[in-house]
DNA sequence: ATAATATACCTTGTATAGCTAGGTATGTTA
DNA sequence: TAACATACCTAGCTATACAAGGTATATTAT
């Protein structure tokens, strides 16, 4: 198979769990609502979340208790529902960084040896 | 929901298509087998591989030929299937690395940010 | 001898997550 | 008034990690 192709396919399992660590790193930041949400990753992180990935996931977040989330309406454009880390979510993340930074590392040194 | 325990549903879905990239990463330091490799993932990166996530990820590299196989009968011991990289694989990995590296300078600027 | 453990391979079924492709509704611009 | 952007959501598909099973050989302990 072509190896573009074969990147097309890894990309998504790659992204796999990554996402979630993400979002609430993002969310560590101050409280955003879901478009915005996958605007911004996109800028910062060149992935695109597909919205069906994104909605879905934020639910497991709030079913979990890693978030809470809120209605604001503005006086003009649709109502919003943001999104605001927990004290629980706070917690994961800082366990998920442990597990990146040690995973990289690792990663890492096998770049290094090849 | 604990902490530990969304961590624990959160790594193997982290994996998921880092473990690809690592195996491929083993792979370009030289031909392995199987159970070598499980057990050498384990004490480069603390990552536990299931067996039963091991061997067809492998067949799967083989399907999309990034990999070769062949068997190595010793004088004693059980037969090994040894593993060897293609020029497929090694072009792929590649631009897995360009990805990873992408990635993980997009999260580092997040996480030094918060 | 025989039982237990380690090595070395494999498969089936389950749970989960990303993605495609749809949908609804409001606001803005051509 | 038509088209596009914003903003939310869901059903169904596919792929993958894992648990739990299996087979076979070699080594070690009893």
């Amino acid at each position: 198979m072509e190896s573009d192709k074969i990147i097309e396919r890894w990309v998504p399992q790659f992204r796999k769990g990554l996402l979630e660590f993400i979002i609430l790193l993002k969310l560590q930041q101050g409280d955003i609502y879901g478009y915005e949400l996958a605007v911004e990753i996109k800028k910062l992180t060149s992935i695109e979340v597909a919205e069906g990935t994104l909605y879905p996931l934020l639910n497991r977040l709030k079913r979990d208790g890693l978030v809470t989330t809120e209605w604001k309406t503005a006086e003009i454009g649709s109502p919003r529902k943001y999104y605001e880390i927990t004290s629980l979510g706070i917690e994961t993340l800082a366990k998920m960084k442990s597990t990146w930074t040690q995973t990289h590392n690792s990663i890492l040194n096998m770049v290094m040896q090849s």
